[in-house]
DNA sequence: TTGTACGCGTTATCAA
DNA sequence: TTGATAACGCGTACAA
């Protein structure tokens, strides 16, 4: 594709200037009209394409946004560029998509190439699992302009889109310990970092308000995937009787699905044997032998709210940092017992 | 971020030329080796990132390929981008998704918006629902390199991979025939295009292979998600006793889906009242009340190959076009009866 | 080994 | 209204 027809064409052809030819096409208002009918006749005629790498070239504007997920199979994920694609469409940006497979390595090599061609903006959901913030420091200090989004690293300067962690595994833990009067509840956690160490806190903080007992072996500290909710699963079900729990918090749905799987491997059944919830509202979820009670999380609300802070923040210098929280609903199937 | 350190940057600092700098950062032979040094370090320390705008801009490529998906939140094509991956993350190229959201329209727009960004080729699922291959056509005689996936069309100079769609209809509607001795097959369509179309001949050919009656009637052409199913079974179930069938064959799995709720809202019973059976594997398959026997299509394979082959043909112009196919499974359940 | 000149396709700027 | 020139950041080709 190096035969390209560009603008110095046309004007041969139409015997102008290749500034001419410009004007005319960008509907500049200093073109006569006879002239701007002929080059639109002749552009189209030989086909011309815009060369957006010359424009950016001398613009330092791509109009182009990487996004950066952790996994692009989890159903929570595309449906956030689905939502992102909404303000992205509207506003003639396109997005490089770059699907790191929980692998901070991987992330931070896709962040370098996506400055090197120059991206206005980042939209990232981080796969780290270490509690470092140096790398995305330094890369929001470098002026890139970056909003996270679900998986967020705050108060580094940059903006933030994310559910109410917290709150809402509060209340999904809450609902175990009201509804049900569960009070041996065990964490199948993610990472301490970002969502994983909140959701955790959530639960903790549950905990504490009933003054339940806090049981260390309750807590396992594992992955955001289906294969680490089953290993992690797999070490409860080998506690001792007196130490089983009855209920289990999922620090997300493909985690709380690895788990069902062990635990239908087992022999038990759910509720009755083990409760268990999980976190996203997996397109799964409603369709499980035993209904996933779960938090809906709104994914497509979150990727547009996260791609208009992000286009926001690249067009005006003034834009604030904002940690932007949208909020999540319980979704009570029966899993918990319901 | 118009404040980028250059190549002259450096050079400035270190009071050589800018070319030095360039030799030395692309590990050119011809640098001494203490000036690579030295240069290696001031790029370092001042943040250097290469502008890849300018480099594409010499040398008419971008390290960029298009991916154009019909539907982002139908499970198949995350998986299809996964394996598109595996090969892109190999091989340096960076990939702009764009989710046609089934329009013709969005697809014709994100197509040229690419080619403006001299993309170095695309990878399409179509999202067309009308015969007619013009804009492909002139697309692909453009000189503009494309490899089709799934939703393929054939026979206009570009290469093709696909499963073979007309024999997995075949076989599936025939387990239908041979193995439950139904007579009464119903079709639930997708648009007259690519798949709908082959998948359409393949139970077609099934029926007519076991001499069993073709009802006009029984042939809905709907669409490929979930409403549409929904629609075209609804239309079935309207059907008066003598001519409802025993049994369905849906174009893929979403609608599938849409059309055993309808079934189950009508209060009939998978697969006592109407069997049914889908195309394509989705995650939910196995889920559902009644587990969906389906045609499984290897959906990262898909991808993996659809890259590899635009990658090649990409990088060498000799590259012949080529329709692969990827052989599909069938996934027995019991929504057919079994 | 290093440097200079030029071009990639486009637009901003200033002159005509 | 139009055109000439320079610049965006880099690499090729040639010269020193």
């Amino acid at each position: 594709m190096g035969s390209d027809v560009t603008l110095k064409h046309i004007a041969d052809a139409l015997g102008v200037s290749a500034m001419t030819v410009s004007r005319a096409l960008n509907n500049r208002s200093n073109v006569d009209e006879e002239t701007r009918e002929k080059v639109l006749e002749k552009a189209q005629s030989m086909g011309y394409t815009p060369n957006h790498v010359a424009k950016s070239l001398v613009s330092s504007k791509t109009y182009t946004i990487g996004v950066v997920i952790p996994e692009i199979t989890h159903a929570f994920f595309p449906e956030v560029v689905r939502g992102i694609e909404e303000v992205t469409n509207n506003s003639d940006y396109q997005l490089f998509l770059t699907n790191t497979n929980e692998q901070f390595d991987r992330e931070k090599n896709a962040i370098k190439t996506l400055r090197s061609k120059r991206v206005d903006g980042l939209l990232i959901s981080s796969s780290q699992t270490e509690d470092d913030v140096s790398y995305y420091k330094s890369l929001v200090d470098s002026g890139t302009k970056v909003v996270f989004f679900d998986r967020c690293i705050e108060g580094i300067g940059a903006s933030t889109v994310s559910v109410n962690d917290r709150e809402s595994s509060l209340k999904i833990t809450e609902h175990l310990i009201n509804k049900h009067g569960y009070t041996k509840i065990a964490h199948l956690g993610g990472p301490h970092v970002s969502i994983g160490q909140k959701r955790l806190e959530g639960y903790l903080e549950a905990l504490e308000k009933y003054d339940l007992p806090i049981n260390d072996k309750w807590i396992i500290v594992g992955g955001f995937q289906e294969e680490a909710g089953y290993d992690a699963m797999e070490k409860l079900l080998d506690l001792p009787t007196e130490e089983f729990p009855e209920a289990v918090v999922s620090v997300n749905d493909p985690s709380a699905i690895g788990a069902v799987k062990a635990i239908e491997e087992a022999g038990l059944s759910i509720p009755d044997d083990i409760a268990i919830v999980g976190f996203t509202d997996d397109i799964r979820a409603p369709l499980l032998d035993v209904p996933l009670t779960t938090v809906h999380q709104p994914a497509y609300e979150v990727g547009k709210r996260a791609a208009q802070k992000l286009i926001r923040t690249i067009e005006r210098d003034s834009e604030t940092v904002e940690n932007i929280v949208v909020p999540t609903t319980l979704k009570i199937r029966s899993s918990c017992g319901c």
